[in-house]
DNA sequence: CGGCATCAGGTTAGCGCTATCACCAAAAGC
DNA sequence: GCTTTTGGTGATAGCGCTAACCTGATGCCG
């Protein structure tokens, strides 16, 4: 029965040509169309569509039949074609700076609510290049996704550009304040967060305070932690170091113990490293153990963001929770609002939101 | 000059309306078409789009006013008509079962490939879960992907049918041994590797070796290492104890340390663990530390992947190097040769390829 | 029993591109 | 000098789906 359904015509041609009604391949594989599947129920193609859609919108009766008919077919929707009609993908995009540890939570839970509302989600991964950035976002928006999210900071000219001109549903995670350009934004007073390690470092009796953090050139999230180090340290009266504060080269475990080799030798009397990531943090204790210095006896060690390794690890990392999973949940909530909306209402109608998550110290054993 | 392009019409009325040219929104933002950009640079939209063909398939002189064009009205083609006129979306999909570490190198090498060829990679994550993946498969179908690389184990016979149907390019990724739906697949001979960490580890004197692996039921890979395992303790001559086998529910560090836990409650006298990946194998390490064993001395720890931890930690990680991002470098290979080709050649006509990649072990402190 | 909602489903006309062919010069061959 | 090749560009017809409209059948009221 399969058969009767690959009758399928190939572009017409274009003057005088021999009607060819055999089925066959033109070119490639056949691909079962709508219209196989209509043929198949005795409804029209429109019928399809509205029995496809959530919820199905035809009668019971004619429903059965055409679940029948894509059952026995095994028809797969094209929703390139579905997309370019309706102008709606139901895709929405993120650029993550780097696949790992600090972001897979938000990414999970985005991705959770995304899916219950039959988005789909797609990564791409910008390496904290706003080159790579630019790219990605404009791939995207010329595959017209539904809503986007940006992880990392440091946004070119041309990235805004576009984004504006594309006027689509936007959030910026992690940010630090809301960017004109921005629509919407998920953020955390990480600033606060890390004067609040500091607080807590100063607490235990630690003075001599160092400081391990991402480029600042390029990242907003590694600037708010650093200043926060700065807040916490002139809250206590102590001066600032600038020998004491390192930056880590890359987001890796590597970086963090390269950025502790550097600064002990410039400030071997550190008693206590506030790093601006987990995963940096990891590789400061590590390092620590490899010079022999036990954490947290001899250097405490803090983090930022609770990933996973930060309970797993041994001793378990003192860090800040940032909420992560309910940025996501927030952030994907908030796009879909706005992607619901944008075909009738315009964006600029519906002002920027700023949604601020709060954080908690988490006390562990490296402190 | 701006307000000239604007000029667009809505969906005509189907009887009887009155023509509106006015330019407003219609419904959403008005976003640029080719026609647009035609018309500014005094040309038609069939020359616009061989313009942005690569390489451009348009005179000097006219490729020149198109870009200029361009460049003014800052164009973005839609790349969902595109595909759905070409039928080819220029996207390759990957359907990875976590987020993390070992699968981070292969994704980056195959996306730098994909982007060389001008080819877009996208990311689904099934969380082992082959209904996530079935689920992820079926959307990336309908999407029409140009390529699926599969790196989980675990497929449902409706993925399954669903690939053969649509007969798109598959890469699978670590596979064991080629499935026959498989179109190609990039592989490391898994089994050896684990077999040469046994021996590796009786060499240095072990000979109470535990293992502690994923879940066998849903993951080809884990079922390989183990195999593995036993035909280096056979080798040896010595027993095999289900007892000195633990499965960890999840890999994540905390399943790793969990499942030393379960291990040395059962068999306290181990001196040796071969762990199937190196993210549980740090959990096993830090576990080990929390219950006062030093490691190598005590318990030598040897792990799989060669992912950045490995390096990183301390004591540094035994493992064996799978060539992650070769395997990634080849798996995008095989799958733009087939996209490439699959317009107008039968997928059939080009057989299953299976590539095999080797590996290296890799001694370091852990044991 | 006519009139007017209401609803299910069909009909039509695109969505914004690209494949394909038609066409027209200019260069090349006999 | 005329046909053949080129190489560049334009006109046209879809790709497979959905929005918007339209029809026809039903129900319900006065």
């Amino acid at each position: 029965m399969n058969s009767m359904l690959r009758q399928r015509r190939r572009r017409k041609p274009q003057k005088g040509g021999i009607e060819d009604t055999v089925a066959s391949k033109p070119n490639g594989v056949p691909v079962l169309r709508m219209e196989d599947v209509a043929r198949l129920a005795g409804v029209s193609v429109m019928t399809v569509s509205r029995a496809l859609r959530t919820p199905p919108a035809v009668a019971a009766s004619t429903l059965a039949k055409v679940r029948a008919a894509l059952e026995e077919t095994g028809y797969l929707p094209n929703l390139v074609a579905s997309g370019l009609a309706s102008s709606r993908t139901q895709v929405v995009a993120a650029v993550i700076p780097l696949i790992s540890q600090p972001f897979a939570p938000t990414l999970q839970s985005m991705s959770d609510v995304l899916r219950r509302a039959s988005y789909q989600f797609v990564l791409g991964v910008s390496h904290y290049d706003p080159l790579q950035e630019e790219a990605l976002v404009r791939a995207f928006l010329s595959r017209r996704v539904d809503g986007i999210a940006l992880f990392a900071g440091g946004h070119t000219p041309q990235t805004i550009a576009m984004l504006e001109q594309a006027a689509v549903p936007l959030v910026e995670m992690w940010a630090e304040s809301a960017t004109e350009f921005i629509v919407d934004a998920v953020c955390v007073p990480q600033r606060q967060g890390a004067q609040d390690v500091v607080r807590h470092l100063l607490a235990r009796g630690r003075r001599r305070i160092g400081f391990i953090g991402g480029s600042t050139r390029h990242n907003i999230r590694a600037q708010a932690r650093i200043s926060g180090y700065l807040d916490g340290l002139a809250e206590a009266g102590l001066p600032h170091d600038p020998a004491a504060c390192e930056e880590a080269t890359h987001f890796l475990m590597e970086g963090g113990a390269a950025a502790l080799a550097r600064l002990l030798e410039r400030r071997p009397q550190l008693d206590a490293i506030c790093v601006a990531s987990d995963i940096l943090a990891a590789g400061v204790v590590f390092e620590a153990h490899r010079r022999g210095l036990s954490v947290p006896r001899d250097l405490a060690v803090a983090g930022f963001d609770d990933a996973e390794i930060a309970r797993s690890m041994y001793p378990a990392l003192t860090t800040i929770d940032m909420r992560a999973e309910e940025m996501g949940t927030r952030a994907a909530e908030m796009l879909l609002e706005r992607a619901s909306q944008s075909i009738r209402v315009d964006l600029a109608a519906m002002p920027s939101r700023m949604h601020d998550l709060g954080y908690t110290l988490i006390v562990r054993e490296s402190t």
